[in-house]
DNA sequence: ATAATTTGGTTTATAATATAAACTTGTTTA
DNA sequence: TAAACAAGTTTATATTATAAACCAAATTAT
């Protein structure tokens, strides 16, 4: 009946960060620091994790001089974001009428 | 951008219970352990939590000579609930198309 | 020039959380 | 009456989320 929810989204952090990367092509870490709020060390755990489990890349490059930390998500990450939604979508069923 | 998601109702299985408990009058330990598929253990605890929060009720009896752990969502559960569903949308929006 | 501040992060320590294993109390069945 | 089962609770453990502390380089102020 309900189904298991993907740890690796079902967290505040890594699910706004995945919930900004479905909607550009790509954002650097300041960027999703900004629209997420987070603090820069969370973000770059939750970076870290998302990368690990292939649902995003990071590109290190530099803006200028300065260091700039790129990420995309996968088609993978999409995937998994699809359908921790749907399974999502199970629980709350009786709220989204 | 992000609303904070209810810690307490962010945990799979806490949001399984509400999830049941928003679709029935009242349900029995049994019997949310078999919808959810919890252990014992593990939704003793979640109830705990959930009845300290005031988001649900706790009635004791018994079925028989059986003892008998009734639960039924309260109204500040309910409006708990659907916060935390709107609040989600937020998060899922690039999915839920 | 150089000291102070800011940018862009990473590492690490801590506190909270989820979870199941072990336990308890009482009931039913063999 | 012993063994198995029902209905939970308590407790121990392993994981997790989170922010504080840290680091290196660039920019700005003195």
């Amino acid at each position: 009946m309900f189904p298991k929810l993907d740890p690796l989204l079902h967290s505040e952090l890594r699910l706004a960060v995945m919930s900004v990367l479905a909607g550009v092509d790509s954002a650097d870490f300041s960027f999703i620091k900004k629209q997420t709020g987070a603090t820069a060390g969370n973000l770059s755990v939750q970076i870290d994790k998302l990368t690990t489990a292939g649902y995003i890349t990071v590109e290190k490059g530099f803006k200028g001089k300065m260091p700039c930390t790129t990420c995309k998500i996968t088609p993978q990450g999409r995937d998994a974001f699809q359908a921790y939604v749907d399974a999502l979508k199970e629980y709350l069923s009786a709220g989204l009428d």
